[in-house]
RNA sequence: GCUGCUGUAGCUCAGUGGUAGAGCACCUCCUUGGUAAGGAGGAGGUCCUGGGUUCAAGUCCCAGCAGCAGCUCCA
């Protein structure tokens, strides 16, 4: 700018290489001057590490690098600009409207979006080809964007212009002498800290107008509704449209439609929100899933109990809850004059158990596990298919174990996790250690133990995991595990908590070796979480496509013509003779129809078809869903074939 | 809970204040067929519920219930 173009400076740039230039030169020279490709593709430089405009003059010796529209720093600036764009979009349709903010965001399905008061006349979903198609426009007109630096009285001088309101707060709060950046395009201006794409042609084919919502001001319940309109951009438009395919993949395999299709649950409706039915299929696959559960929790070292649904408020005021949790909790039911209470949680029996009797040292540790059905009050905008709801059963168990014996439980009870979750087809885990809040119950010291114990197991996982300092609850630290879907959505499933509060309200004691009394820890888990909930993660990442040992029909043999049906139905008899669940087609349809309907619409794995040729050789003209042709089978072939798929849960 | 949208046949959804519709599914009959939809006919409705406006309401208004999207919440 001011400095004289003859005084030299040196940029480094990403790779180690160093090039002269002349003082004030720009990101967007820079760029060009490495090449046209990165030229076009460049949107934004970081100067020494700090993110600015390519039309940045850089006078002195700096490390430059230069961000384009297909890095992930790129993709965000694109769509922090995206939402600028949109913005100026919705303000050429509503010039009454007022802006809030509007970020790009991580989301699997939105890229940014703008939050935006439409006062009493809100926008609906008809208008949002119309601000896409405002933003093609602005798109065109390619303005570029300028970042203009005021003072604070010009900056709020400016927002009242702009009668944008909701600026004029964050302003006042801005430190007199904070630098303060605006943003203009065209005839739009906003707001911001930058930096930003170098014009709105930048802005490219590959953006989309997504969805409204209302969203608090400020995500502050208290505060009032806007509107947030959703959108995404990508660097190309080839990839927008991936991204559509994608929800739109997610779309299809939603459970709350696959479990209306192939008939496995219902939502009790005006009957109760959030109150699951599950009919015979999904019936049938939750106690395939309970079977192996029970199995594995018994060759695990782990006892199986039962609890009560309701008990006093007695119990409920000893155990915390009513301090902490009452407003999750239905109101009770007078038995005999006295108040009982759904159970929310499990815990407070199981600790009843351990406080049964006096215990000894020698008897610990407990592992007490429960498929324990419990009711919590969830808001009516919260509840969604079988994810979220108001009854579910949690797969609990709790661990009552001597300090000494912590190091051992967790690791065991990592472990015993991962292996389940891998037994449900799912390899790909996130683990997440949450440690020691601000406000805690329990000495320091106990809780370092915890929190090393829990360490050294996610150590011995050999998984990467993070760590959420100060993130634990304030009974005790806690590990938690994501699993990744076949779409690549993470779900929250698992979890292990260390408690240091219930023992202690409940006053848990066992007999040690020196014959004193000790406090024993107490270890919360669950592994599946909700039935419920992990059921709908099943249904959505199979698809529907059950493997076949939790499918309830694993094959159906089915007749080419009438004079079939004797040996389909004998055939039926034989397979299901030998355990498997199989079941007869010998209605009046055309192969091509009933193939259809079993393996694509019921979503089963294999068919079996009888027809003269099958008839003449004894065996059966078998496919697979996914395999395709499995060619000529005897019956007992095809028996093993599905053992063997029921062993390799595929 | 909050904001917005939606609620019509078992499902997916059309429907302009004036006689309730389609496709699929279902039932019956015809067809007995060879690997992703054979044909014909039939039955099926508290248009979410309750109020209101109107000569007349599935349609307009209000309230409730439920669902959807998001926000807030989530030991």
């Amino acid at each position: 700018m001011s400095v004289s173009s003859d005084v030299e400076i040196k940029i480094t740039l990403p790779d180690g290489s160093e090039r002269v230039y002349a003082a004030g030169t720009t990101g967007a020279d820079i760029a060009a001057s490495i090449g046209k490709g990165l030229a076009k593709a460049a949107l934004a430089i970081r100067v020494n590490d700090v993110p600015l405009d390519l039309s940045t003059s850089i006078d002195a010796d700096a490390s430059v690098a230069v961000v384009t529209r297909d890095s992930a720093e790129g993709l965000t600036m694109l769509r922090h600009s995206g939402a600028h764009i949109m913005a100026d979009a919705v303000k050429r349709m509503r010039p009454d409207a007022k802006l809030w903010k509007g970020p790009a965001v991580d989301d699997e399905r939105y890229g940014f979006y703008y939050d935006i008061d439409f006062g009493d006349k809100p926008i609906t979903d008809d208008d949002l080809p119309k601000i896409e198609k405002l933003m093609a426009e602005i798109v065109a007109e390619d303005s570029p964007f300028e970042r203009v630096v005021v003072d604070k009285p010009e900056a709020l001088r400016i927002a009242r212009d702009l009668e944008d309101d909701y600026k004029i707060p964050i302003l006042e709060r801005t430190p007199d002498d904070d630098e303060i950046s605006f943003y203009k395009h065209g005839g739009f201006t906003d707001l911001c800290r930058g930096p930003h794409i170098p014009s709105s042609g930048k802005l490219g084919d590959g953006f989309a107008v997504l969805s409204i919502a209302g969203a608090y001001l400020g995500d502050d319940a208290s505060n009032k509704m806007l509107t947030r309109i959703y959108g995404h951009a990508f660097a190309t438009k080839k990839a927008m449209e991936a991204h559509k395919n994608r929800l739109a993949e997610a779309t299809k395999r939603d459970h709350r439609r696959i479990g209306k299709e192939l008939d496995l649950f219902s939502t009790m409706g005006e009957f109760g929100a959030g109150l699951v039915l599950w009919h015979p299929k999904g019936g049938f696959i939750r106690h395939k899933i309970e079977e192996f559960w029970r199995a594995q929790h018994l060759d695990g070292g782990y006892d199986i109990v039962y609890s009560p649904h309701v008990a006093k408020a007695d119990l409920w005021q000893t155990s915390g809850h009513l301090d902490f949790y009452a407003e999750s909790m239905y109101s009770g039911m007078d038995i005999d004059g006295q108040q009982y209470l759904l159970k929310p949680m499990n815990c407070p029996f199981h600790v009843m158990m351990f406080k049964d009797r006096r215990r000894s040292y020698r008897e610990l540790p407990f592992r007490w596990a429960e498929l324990g059905t419990v009711y919590r009050y969830e808001g009516a905008g919260m509840l969604h298919g079988l994810m979220r709801v108001r009854g579910f059963t949690q797969d609990d168990a709790h661990i009552f174990c001597t300090p000494s014996q912590l190091d051992d439980e967790i690791a065991r009870v990592l472990d015993f996790v991962l292996d389940m979750l891998r037994a449900f087809g799912f390899e790909d885990f996130d683990l997440e250690l949450s440690t020691r809040p601000e406000k805690a119950v329990g000495d320091v010291a106990i809780w370092d133990t915890a929190t090393a114990a829990l360490r050294k197991a996610l150590d011995a996982s050999g998984i990467a995991y993070d760590v959420d300092e100060g993130g634990g609850a304030f009974y005790g630290p806690k590990i938690d595990v994501k699993i990744r879907d076949s779409i690549g959505r993470m779900w929250q499933c698992s979890t292990i908590q260390c408690d240091f509060n219930l023992p202690d309200r409940f006053d848990l004691s066992f007999i040690g070796d020196d014959g004193g009394t000790h406090r024993p820890i107490m270890i919360h888990r669950a592994l599946l979480g909700s039935l419920e909930r992990f059921f709908g993660i099943l249904i959505e990442n199979y698809s529907g496509c059950f493997p076949l040992w939790l499918a309830p029909v694993q094959a159906v043999v089915l007749s080419v013509g009438e004079r079939h049906a004797d040996a389909a139905s004998a055939t039926v008899r034989e397979l299901r003779e030998a355990g498997h669940r199989v079941e007869l087609d010998t209605s009046s349809e055309k192969v091509g129809a009933k193939i259809r309907n079993h393996l694509w619409q019921s979503k089963i794995q294999l068919v079996a078809v009888i027809g003269d040729s099958e008839l003449e050789s004894g065996k059966l003209a078998v496919r697979h869903r996914k395999d395709g042709d499995l060619g000529a089978l005897s019956p007992a072939e095809l028996s093993s074939d599905i053992s063997r798929r029921v062993r390799e849960r595929t």
